[in-house]
DNA sequence: CTGTTAGCGCTTTCAA
DNA sequence: TTGAAAGCGCTAACAG
């Protein structure tokens, strides 16, 4: 390995000027720094970034800790972190927690023993993990999901309002048996949605049913396991808000398989898009999530939160829309 | 920060029996590590990883560095990756380079500088940026596009093979001007797909006709753009195959926009799956690559050559298959 | 503007 | 089995 020593040696200055050349904070007479550069080029010097971290306590590497890589909505997401953390300087490193609260803390220590510069986390739901971050003194944004007992910069959606929309949108359309297939129980953002769920019942005056409710697990199996709990349950939806995207997908399967049309006998409308929705048949009616916008703004906060680790904690909220496909069509078809 | 010294001097023993205390590599006496133990659990000690390395002169982290993140093939890959990596007590974290050259240097920058473990790399093609990995000793190895211009274990999956399956399928249906839409001319990938089309045609002695080919970006746009040019280049194919999966969806996108029926009025089959082909409609026939097997194999390759650097490299091909769906019904179909 | 010097926190000889 | 000491490669006071 080449050292700065080697380059200081063959450019006959100390190490110190090397260094001063590779980081350019402090100036250099022109001449040492042309030979410096030189002899860099001629070395093939690459600094060591690990001693450098050691030495300056902190790397220029930001950890991206999402909760599932499989799920499409991640990945825009993590196009925005990334043009705004390269256009930083930064470095950004992705670790796919799985839902595990356990890999979540396995990545939590690697990026604290790593001396990660920020991260950026969607959160498995275990507060323990994000406190230990904090703690540490790690600057830390929190993504899509909140997370109540950490005090953490946020970025979130408006899940409750998104949700409202959704099921207001059936409604409108003549839906009456509007069924419900939330995420997990422990979830905030599975919490909110059911909210905004219950909240447009209300608005539209229609009856809430319990047996029209189901917590999934954000998966597509749990999606389709849940769908087919609620028509076994023999509630009788005539149709169904699930609150995320892959379990949206598994309900449609379920309806497939039962032979059941969409929207003809059961309208749909998911939350969080799928690419391909408008290749899916019936096209797929859901709310969408600014995903790019998400992982931009969560970005620019863990810049501020590091370049001013004191300043006031902030939630930012951003709108969602609905996109009002096929799948929604209005209930009346049915009788055309 | 709690360092070794501190659990050292609450222990009362001296730095190097901590350090053998938290690496267990080395034996000490049994009250003594109980003591350490103690110290460590009360001072919340957490060894830092940074110093470790420096002094280790390596990490235990790898690098997948993947060309495109939105790209579904690499989910599971990545998860291959994961639970193998995991198990031989690596961090697996992942590297978005976007398919561009510029991008993938600097993450391969980045995993040099931080002198990374290993690396799992698909390529965007430029050999240099493997090549600066290979120099500098790191272990390597190159999934899904082989790099011919490095020495490194590679994987591979038998591309020209698939690409002659599905050509093959599509011409027993009875399709007679078959399409080809592949990746750019410089991955090999494409080139291998290419080849398998020809050999297909060949083999059922189909007129090829450049008119019918067309180089794409393997995204979405470029094979949206590269089905329309072959529909109005005036080639009239009765058939398209795509050599990726998100191209697939752009071809599609495209003959649904002209109000070309799938596949009453041109049979399509992909190269690797897509989440939901089966809610797509028509639903899609696909070669299927093992994506988790590909992800897994690579690991598994990245643990060897790290444990024996110098044993002779090695290449594996795994197998891809054919799942055939409605899009590439018999075309006959079409008559009755 | 430049060089000397002292560590960053850890592991690992080498002696005891 | 344990401790002392050296040093991984770099940066940042501090002097000059």
């Amino acid at each position: 390995m080449v050292t700065i020593y080697d380059v200081a040696k063959l450019a006959g200055v100390s190490a110190a000027t090397v260094s001063r050349v590779v980081n350019g904070r402090s100036s250099v007479d022109a001449g040492l720094a042309a030979r410096v550069q030189q002899a860099m080029a001629e070395l093939d010097y690459r600094p060591n970034a690990v001693a450098r971290n050691l030495r300056r306590q902190k790397t220029s590497i930001w950890a991206v800790i999402i909760s599932d890589i499989g799920n499409p909505f991640f990945t825009s997401l993590v196009r925005g972190v990334e043009d705004v953390g390269q256009a930083a300087g930064y470095s950004v490193v992705l670790c796919n927690s799985d839902e595990d609260p356990a890999k979540e803390a396995r990545y939590v220590a690697a990026a604290l023993a790593e001396q990660m510069a920020g991260v950026i986390i969607s959160s498995t739901g275990k507060a323990a993990n994000l406190s230990r971050l904090v703690d540490a003194g790690t600057p830390v944004v929190a993504i899509d999901r909140e997370v109540r007992a950490a005090a953490v910069d946020t970025v979130l959606v408006d899940n409750a309002h998104g949700a409202d929309l959704a099921t207001s949108h059936l409604a409108e359309q003549g839906y009456r048996r509007i069924a419900c297939i939330t995420g997990p129980r422990r979830l905030p953002t599975a919490q909110r949605r059911l909210q905004g769920y219950r909240a447009a019942l209300t608005a539209y005056r229609l009856e809430p049913d319990d047996n029209l409710v189901r917590y999934g697990d954000y998966r597509e199996e749990g999606g389709y396991q849940a769908m087919a709990s609620i028509l076994d349950s023999g509630a009788a939806p005539d149709a169904v808000f699930a609150a995320n995207n892959l379990m949206t997908v598994g309900a449609l399967e379920c309806l497939v398989d039962r032979g059941i049309t969409v929207p003809a006998q059961m309208g749909v409308v998911g939350f969080d898009d799928i690419p391909w929705a408008h290749l899916v048949r019936p096209s797929l009616s859901t709310v969408v999530q600014p995903t790019y916008e998400l992982g931009r703004t969560a970005a620019l906060l863990l810049v501020e939160r590091i370049a001013e680790p004191t300043r006031p904690l902030s939630t930012v909220t951003l709108r969602t829309e609905l996109k009002i496909r096929d799948s929604s069509a209005p209930r009346e078809q049915r009788f055309r």
